[in-house]
DNA sequence: TTCAGGTATGAAAACGATTTCAGTAACCGG
DNA sequence: CCGGTTACTGAAATCGTTTTCATACCTGAA
């Protein structure tokens, strides 16, 4: 492996006009340079990184938060974020916390060592006043999350906003007994489209009713139970409002199963777009939810903040979100076609 | 940020002891270990991973290459592969190649510059000649991948067989038209599993059609396209194999769509045993991969390398695929219902 | 002619750890 | 009492860059 020291001997010149050059610094003649490139290329010369963040300080990584991969909105997220950083010229380290506080708080040491430069945090699985010490070593940017508390940037999606139009839109179509389903995870995420929900059922006079409410649905298996809790209710919902398509679709395929017909007995909306809206029968009404911007935005929020090193400052960045009607709530729908 | 300096000089110490009680060394008296250790504490000490990386000529961070991550395949991958990590002290590092041999070489360069201690590929683009000569930075490890060049460890999945057990499946079931169907990248994963597949027809005697084979199905859009190519033939095929589960996703749903009766009119198999297979309807005749048992031991297999510090050899490590027969091939399974 | 300021270069310090080397004290067997 | 381990500690070298500081030349304006 070869060093500054060895191209700078090979074009006989110093290590200080090699980093010169490197950098592309002013000040460095053009013969010079030539000469520095060539010797590089001969060596076949790469900066060691280690060297490079040590001496200024930078690393030119970016740690980013999420509770697990494998859920299709993270995946989108993951994707997306890589994507800007790489454009950006940074490298991303994922970290999956698994809804464990532990793990977060482990994984926030990679800002303190100075491993990266800044923390997304996608998730959050502990009280602000935990993490927000690690500000005094960088730079905290949280991305489709919110804390009340938190004075640091966030770039989110007006999930008050959600709820209400995926509310509004079974409202409309004649529903008054509504359930609701969503995950229980410490995030506000899903609190703010609660509260959307209650404003939609607000307008329409519309009490909201706890035995409607499941709180700890997560996956299709989730959702497959839930339909079953909702069925054996005295009076069961004629619609329900989820969190997530995968439990949407997991109550739609229950209820086929079950000669359940879906929208007629049942309408149903799901939340995010994911592919399998589009995959199962009948397709799923959903709420479209602008992830790559919401990822490239914070991406840019990010680097901004490493550059300008102000970081303790509450800034809002919010997104639209967008209903998408398919079958499952409109039964016409299906006939079109 | 405080430095060990700073750590040795409260503790009354010299750096070096304060080195050696960070990592472990034995030769440490007791007593000035608890100085250490409490000075550390008063501190909030933390070292600097730039420092000890370059030192140390290590940097605890694996750098994992997939095409992209929301292909589920892959998910699962780096979500398995990030929890190994994590258990044996390492970071990951996310390259999406996105196809492009380009990034690919792009990425390498991590190995170059020592920002990771070794690579993992879950996709190559280059051929194996343009790769090998960062073999000098640093480990190499195929993971579900397989390149007859490469002189480095591959821990891979039974491809060949995984295409015959379905095709046989199929087989058996009295199918002999059947359609193949798979992607198009330069990986040879997919023309492992077709040398199964022809296998298992010529065992049965049945000789393999061109005409019935569609090698450009990534996406469940292609799916829906394949569907109606297949059907568009003068004597269309009664069974279907793909590569992955969501182009049969996409077939059956088109399928669906247009009232063609699955599995009585076309049996589907997929692959790869997604959580889509339980979600629509037929439920999907898939094949399981153990990639979690596969991610785990890839990492295994690299942390050994980088200790061993010899990296060009040939291993192989082959995992077994299993067949999960469900509704999408066998119509009774639907009258058990 | 002088002086200010832009251009070009290199020597040496700095970043913050680990590792090597050398030295001292304690212990132990012969 | 001596020689040889073993336990413990620290000074200094080292990893490979970037940055600071000093120096020198050249140009153009006063």
């Amino acid at each position: 492996m070869s060093t500054i020291e060895d191209v700078a001997k090979l074009a006989g010149l110093s290590r200080t006009t090699v980093s010169r050059v490197i950098n592309n610094h002013p000040y460095v003649s053009e013969d010079k340079r030539k000469l520095v490139m060539e010797a590089m290329k001969q060596l076949g010369y790469v900066p060691n990184s280690s060297a490079r963040s040590l001496r200024s300080q930078k690393t030119d990584v970016i740690a980013l938060f999420v509770p697990r991969i494998m859920n299709p909105f993270f995946s989108q997220l993951v994707e997306a974020m890589e994507i800007s950083a790489a454009e950006h010229g940074y490298q991303l380290i994922i970290c999956q916390t698994r809804y464990s506080p532990e793990k977060e708080l482990n994984y926030m040491n990679l800002l303190k060592t100075k491993q990266v430069d800044g923390v997304i945090l996608a998730s959050i699985q502990n009280d602000w006043k935990v993490l927000e010490p690690f500000l005094q070593y960088g730079p905290i940017v949280l991305c489709n999350e919110f804390d009340e508390q938190a004075n640091v940037p966030s770039v989110m999606l007006d999930q008050v906003h959600g709820g209400y139009i995926a509310t509004k839109h079974l409202l409309e179509q004649g529903h008054r007994r509504i359930a609701y389903c969503r995950g229980s995870t410490r995030s506000n995420v899903a609190s703010h489209r609660e509260i959307g929900f209650r404003k939609a059922l607000a307008e329409y006079g519309v009490e909201f009713d706890e035995q409607y409410a499941f709180r700890d649905a997560f996956h299709s298996e989730d959702g497959r139970r839930v339909f079953h809790q909702m069925m054996a209710l005295p009076t069961p919902p004629t619609a329900v409002f989820t969190g997530s398509d995968e439990v949407a679709a997991g109550i739609i395929s229950e209820a086929n199963k079950h000669g359940c017909r879906i929208p007629e007995q049942l309408a149903v909306v799901g939340f995010d777009n994911q592919e399998i809206t589009e995959l199962i029968e009948p397709s799923i009404t959903t709420v479209h939810q602008p992830v790559d911007k919401m990822a490239q935005k914070a991406l840019e929020v990010m680097i901004d903040k490493i550059h300008s090193r102000k970081y303790k400052q509450r800034e809002i960045y919010e997104f639209p979100l967008k209903l998408i009607v398919r079958e499952s709530t409109v039964a016409n729908k299906l006939a079109q076609l």
